[in-house]
DNA sequence: AAGTGGTCTAGACCACCTA
DNA sequence: AGGTGGTCTAGACCACTTT
């Protein structure tokens, strides 16, 4: 038995016990005490050292979990996991925080008009070629700049009402941030690298082949009928995903 | 009142009460019983209905937080969400698949030398403008197709043992599963697009200026030096990140 | 057989929101 | 004031792994 350290927890009411269980947990793991693959205490163990009860550890440990920071073996403990690539995870945070900034952020609204389907969006919206659609399209300025180039194309649909909530210019915030529209259940996402065409290198003000990224989407509502598919282009310039992965604990020395 | 559904929990220990619960309030959400925007019974309400105690309850509970499905508001009630954007992540799980499938898969080692840091690779890794590096360019070959072109940069220090391991074929898959290294503490990603150059055109065996993802990565030791600093560069027409947003049980009829 | 993580109970107190 | 979610206790039993 070694000089035990001076950690421990506060029922002071400063921050929950689970979590500041889990703090000293990855401070240590932080430190270099658990080395990736080496085992935790037991949960036991840490209900004696650290005078919780047995579901507080386990919290702690569900927090690390979460994290991807340990890994558990039914029967064996808890282990340090080493980084890899794979618990990276790429959010839509950042590009969400440009749409919320009012301030800096406008959205304009270049053309709506009703259009014919052709094979594509037939597919995609489960119409008929040739069926009506409506098509919007949009322009996201950041500082007077036009960054996010949006086209959708949604069902034609008069009872629904969704053209004039979707014409609303605050629309496209809704979508991020996910109010009002309680007829869409679900959608799909994904992200493409692509080329600008001429067409869009023009709105967006620039030089069209420049790298850029497409993100598709794709919304159902409850009867699963899809709704809405459009695409945002984005310049590629002026966006980027970023994570982390490992054991990185933000600057708490 | 109405007519109780014949909804409850199973002790048959086929699966866990919390799983069971969360799965059946899935399922209402799912077939639109609570719309977004409405509120889901009260934690004791849920108690006495499944005869369950508070902390499965809640188990229950956190498993839809976690999935972005519902969020809670304390002191007034659990709501459904509405599906938004934001909740969107991108994950590196179909990036790690192709990684694994070894039968279809082949890493092959391009080239390996010691080179001399220029402006961006001693910025990176904090060295001096001349200092050693070494330079590992790989080839990942999917069905004898080149589709991802890797070139990274190690700090040269003999000690460190870096460049064997990483030598070795395998270590690109490493980096994914996560295994071995004990000297990596956690790294920083971030993926933009690209267009391919006249040399990684040749190396994918393509034609130049196609759209390409260029995922980065830069990877810290434990004593907050940084060991490797590379890119994936990846034939934009064979991959693509996708997620799904809202509530989306799939396959439960 | 002993130890480990996974699940669960039946309460408790608190902070917060709504009325 | 009463209801709600957030935290926590001090046990219990189980399935599993290790010795």
């Amino acid at each position: 038995m070694q000089k035990e350290r001076n950690l421990s927890i506060e029922r002071t009411g400063a921050a929950p016990a689970y979590f500041q269980l889990a703090a000293i947990l990855k401070e240590q793991i932080e430190k270099g005490v658990y080395l990736p693959g080496a085992k935790l205490p037991s949960e036991s163990g840490l209900c004696r050292k650290f005078h919780v009860s047995p579901m507080t550890v386990r919290r702690s440990i569900q927090l690390l979990l979460d994290e991807g920071i340990v890994s558990t073996i039914r029967g064996s403990g808890t282990y340090v996991k080493a980084p890899d690539l794979r618990g990276g995870t790429f959010a839509m945070e950042e590009f969400y925080t440009i749409f919320s900034d009012k301030a800096r952020t406008k959205v304009k609204v270049i053309d709506a008009q009703i259009c014919r389907a052709d094979a594509a969006i037939a597919d995609k919206l489960a119409l008929n070629e040739g069926d009506r659609a409506i098509l919007i399209q949009r322009l996201l300025i950041r500082d007077g700049d036009p960054i996010i180039y949006h086209q959708e194309y949604l069902i034609y649909d008069p009872e629904l009402r969704i053209v004039e909530s979707e014409l609303e210019v605050t629309a496209l915030q809704g979508l991020f941030i996910g109010q009002s529209e309680t007829t869409l259940k679900w959608g799909k996402l994904s992200i493409e690298p692509a080329l600008l065409s001429g067409e869009e290198a023009r709105l967006l003000n620039t030089t069209p082949m420049q790298a850029a990224f497409r993100l598709e989407h794709l919304f159902f509502d409850y009867n699963g009928q899809p709704v809405s598919w459009g695409r945002f282009i984005c310049r590629g310039d002026r966006f980027r995903f970023t994570t982390t992965v490992g054991h990185y604990t933000p600057a708490t020395p």
